[in-house]
DNA sequence: ATTTGCTCAGCTC
DNA sequence: GAGCTGAGCAAAT
């Protein structure tokens, strides 16, 4: 939180959040680098989001392709709503051709 | 596959 | 302030 009771850290995660493609997934490292913070800390933003809907945290996992936390359901809807999009699977982890580091995004 | 050490913002006391 | 905790990471074992 800033003096203006705004966590800006927050919207600029959230804004990047909206460029993964639907079958694609990051990592809470590469958001971490690319935004300047301890991955740790962007576990604990991306757990405040309220915003399930628009915000689609479910796509970053853990750096080893495991599936890491998912405060609105748990892992198992975390899976299953990646699965829905395309992401493939071996056994519990993420397909690493399926993990992007989002900077690749952004120099398209 | 598991252990180990590092990290840092938030929470409690 | 000190101490603990995590939606994590990377290197070593």
């Amino acid at each position: 939180m800033n003096r203006f009771g705004r966590d800006v850290r927050k919207e600029i995660l959230y804004t990047l959040l909206m460029l993964i493609p639907p079958g694609l997934v990051t990592t809470y490292g590469s958001l971490a680098r690319l935004v300047g913070l301890n991955p740790r800390v962007v576990g604990r933003l991306l757990a405040e989001n309220e915003n399930v809907i628009i915000i689609p945290c479910h796509r970053v996992v853990r750096s080893d392709g495991s599936l890491g936390g998912y405060s609105s359901g748990g892992k198992k809807v975390k899976k299953r709503l990646l699965e829905i999009e395309g992401v493939r699977f071996n056994g519990e982890r993420v397909d690493r051709e399926c993990i992007i580091d989002l900077a690749a995004i952004l120099m398209q």
